[in-house]
DNA sequence: GCGGCTATTATACGCTTGAACAATTTCTCC
DNA sequence: GGAGAAATTGTTCAAGCGTATAATAGCCGC
């Protein structure tokens, strides 16, 4: 009996095809979906070399707990230019493709399912989060401070809280019921939404 | 060898304390640790007892899912009083406990991460979830309109797109990491951004 | 207080799971 | 082009899963 010709892979490809085919599994079938051998399947490998990347299936969830966080906040946390147009695009990447998509409400929704339970989860999600929320403040404050507006930093925390809770809900809202609205119809209520909440029109729409 | 004794339930009290045991267990170890024989065991009984009072494990889940959403919006669907308490009531009883805590956020999210891939839960949760944006929305036209402002459809629809993300977002936020609020910021966050989002102020602050 | 209905228990079955490990193949280096 | 290292395969294992079903025991009507 012959054995299945194979291909040596270095390390690190072959750990983000593991971690892709994760991502894969839990998207289209859930965490439940996500078995050493279904993971193992969908990256055209064998399920024992899953182990042989990772220390466990928790170690391989962690790692694409990871990328998930990563791929949500990294191109909004890249914005440039005027800080006008940071706070705008921010707003705009948030609620756009690809971050905007049901596959990462699907992603994200099965792995904060996990975190109220697993520590190992919570501690990664804590960093995402806290991480987004100071770069929102640090935006909104730049943004404030250009047009000569109160930016204590006790008012801009709570328009931080405010603004990412205004971005969190409407990101759901369009990944759980995308086809109920146009796209463009949700980045315009958020920019208007908080036009309103800083009492300052942005002068580029 | 002898049996266990046992009690011979009403059928409405059996189902009722083997969902409640579902959720028990969902909250305590995602929905991967809902296994029949936890359940069983949580509700005091045996696996095979589930079995008899319902199909397969789906729909146990489903029946759990149906009370999960009751107990999100029933108590804010039923406020009472004149337009601006009832608006004022909606807002404080979606950020406060009961509705507010990381149990709640547990099982919502256990069974979010499930609604892309279960059509089932699928349109368990869509219902729900059009039934809460509608009590939202009519609340905001009540509101305006007995305040003199602008009630047009369009106006109201996009309000309350805005502040149901506003809400989900901000529920959000305190369940997964209440304690870094107080529970009352939160809920002054809300009630001064609706404020601004709507241009009134409430007069019983 | 007893007979019958059925809620409940107990056990078993077939399958899938995460993990372990020995065998094998590929690739690098000399 | 051969040897040694290690990436990858294939198989096995025990545990746990949802489900099925026969046996039992609690309870209601008489």
């Amino acid at each position: 009996m012959t054995r299945r010709t194979f291909h040596r892979a270095p390390e690190g490809e072959r750990r983000h095809d593991l971690i892709e085919a994760t991502l894969d599994c839990i998207a289209e079938y859930g965490l439940e979906g996500a078995t050493v051998r279904q993971i193992a399947l969908k990256a055209g490998v064998t399920a024992g070399l899953i182990r042989h990347y990772f220390q466990s299936k928790e170690h391989i969830l962690q790692e694409a707990y990871r990328v998930v966080i990563a791929r949500l906040t990294e191109k909004a946390e890249r914005v440039t230019g005027d800080p006008e147009t940071r706070l705008y695009d921010f707003i705009v990447i948030n609620l756009t493709e690809p971050v905007a998509n049901s596959r990462s409400l699907s992603l994200w929704a099965s792995f904060i399912s996990r975190v109220s339970v697993d520590p190992a989860l919570a501690a990664i999600h804590r960093e995402g989060y806290l991480n987004f929320r100071d770069t929102l403040e640090a935006l909104l404050a730049d943004f404030l401070a250009a047009r000569g507006a109160d930016a204590s930093p006790e008012r801009c925390r709570q328009l931080a809280i405010a603004i990412n809770g205004l971005l969190d809900g409407l990101w759901l809202e369009s990944c759980l019921a995308g086809e109920l609205f146009g796209e463009s119809e949700i980045v315009g209520i958020a920019l208007a939404s908080i036009e309103a909440l800083l009492g300052i029109r942005f002068t580029r729409r």
